[in-house]
DNA sequence: GAAGGCCAAATTGCATACAATTTTGGCGTG
DNA sequence: CACGCCAAAATTGTATGCAATTTGGCCTTC
């Protein structure tokens, strides 16, 4: 322990294989390769992953606890199926955080991080270019990561990991209400934003992040199926 | 299914005892009847609750999830020592989230809630009164319980987890860094707070929260033990 | 006497076996 | 033909066994 053993990170290789699957099918659910609702079998998984169920199962545990996966005793495990008052908190949850995390982030943003936003910006503005399912995707997976760095600077990790949450639940509600997939059609919110945080404005930057909000739920057709859930989904007309 | 099997309460009988022990621990913990650091074998909790080790491994997951307890790995899950830098973090989430759910509450709280918020202000006040340990744990405790009640109140069920998992681990860092151990020590917050929700006032209730919660952490001694703490642990001076 | 290495005991990580529960398919009856 | 019941299959819940890792003590060596 005395030769060059800093500065190394984590070993590359798979220790905690639960917290591996648990990534992989987070972005699968995220991206929407598993479709809301989509049983989510312990043994067919861990046959997938090649692991015992008791790996498996740890790690629908921790997905259950973000809220993607909803877990049903002696059923099993579903991808989460957000009805449209869920998808309502969820974006009340992001209201009521981001703004203040914005002005966080304001206040204590570095050069280096303004260029990691810029750097984000670019990869967005290239994916809302492509096309094709992929494309789309990757873009929704990528405004994700602007909020989830704009939590990063704000440094707090324990609102960092509830923006992970709310950012994850976000890309299934999109995924599954958005009218048009993509949400910042037209606008350049979070340029905007990067501007107000270079500018020092946290203020600004929490009134920009919650018309990002609004333009973000607008996009979305939570009609409330209260109660006719079923009947509504059967009725193809409509 | 047809005979007054409506407004029971969930069966008594103790289904998913994994839950069970989780909240058994949770309530140790947030007590301090487990002190910071200890560890927490699996075979032991399992012998002590009479299942066996994957039942314990699940809770302590749960916990882990929570930020309650910490696990490393091949070594065990620990009760969180949190440092003071992340007694600050849970305060300052607690900053930005709890004032919106108290406008929120405020806005939709009817007399019924008002009527539990009175009924927890008589349990606090009689527990002030009380002395020894136990009702000190209990009063911490019941002070927890009112900022719950304050989120469900709100009606946003992640918001109300996420005060869950806060409250928690404020308990925590209070047993851990409260000077006097009472936090309401002189203040009527709650009872301030209730008065304003009963006027309707939300932007008011939002105020005095935001108050209590400088008066609970002003309690604390946060002292920044920045890469010394092992050090200035062992130093008995000071 | 102290430092360092090595071995045994304890503990966790994981796989697997078995029990309990749910689901499914078929059969018989109204 | 529809409905309900029952048994078999599938799936989850839990216990247990084994391998891998860590820990603590003992012994050797300087």
């Amino acid at each position: 322990m005395t030769l060059a053993d800093h500065s190394f990170a984590p070993p590359p290789v798979a220790e905690d294989r639960a917290a591996m699957i648990r990534d992989h099918l987070r972005d699968a659910i995220v991206d929407r390769r598993l479709a809301p609702g989509t049983k989510l079998n312990e043994a067919e998984v861990g046959t997938l992953f090649d692991v015992s169920r008791t790996v498996v199962r740890a790690a629908l545990q921790a997905l259950a606890f973000e809220g993607l996966v909803k877990t049903e005793r002696n059923r099993g495990a579903f991808v989460a199926n957000p009805t449209p008052d869920e998808a309502r908190q969820v974006f009340a949850s992001r209201r009521l955080i981001e703004p203040g995390i914005a002005r966080a982030a304001a206040a204590c943003v570095t050069p280096k991080d303004i260029a990691s936003f810029r750097a984000r910006l670019h990869d967005e503005s290239r994916l809302l270019s492509e096309r094709g399912p992929s494309a789309r995707r990757a873009e929704i997976h990528a405004s994700g990561d602007f909020h989830l760095l704009l939590a990063n600077v704000a440094g707090n990790a324990i609102l960092l990991r509830f923006m992970e949450e709310l950012v994850a639940r976000s890309s299934l509600v999109i995924a599954l209400y958005g009218r048009s997939g993509a949400s910042s059609c037209g606008h350049n919110d979070h340029g905007n934003i990067v501007n107000a945080l270079e500018a020092g404005d946290g203020n600004r930057a929490a009134q920009l992040l919650l018309t990002h909000i609004d333009h973000i739920e607008s996009d979305l057709d939570l009609r409330s199926t209260t109660g006719l859930a079923l009947a509504e989904a059967l009725n193809t007309r409509d």
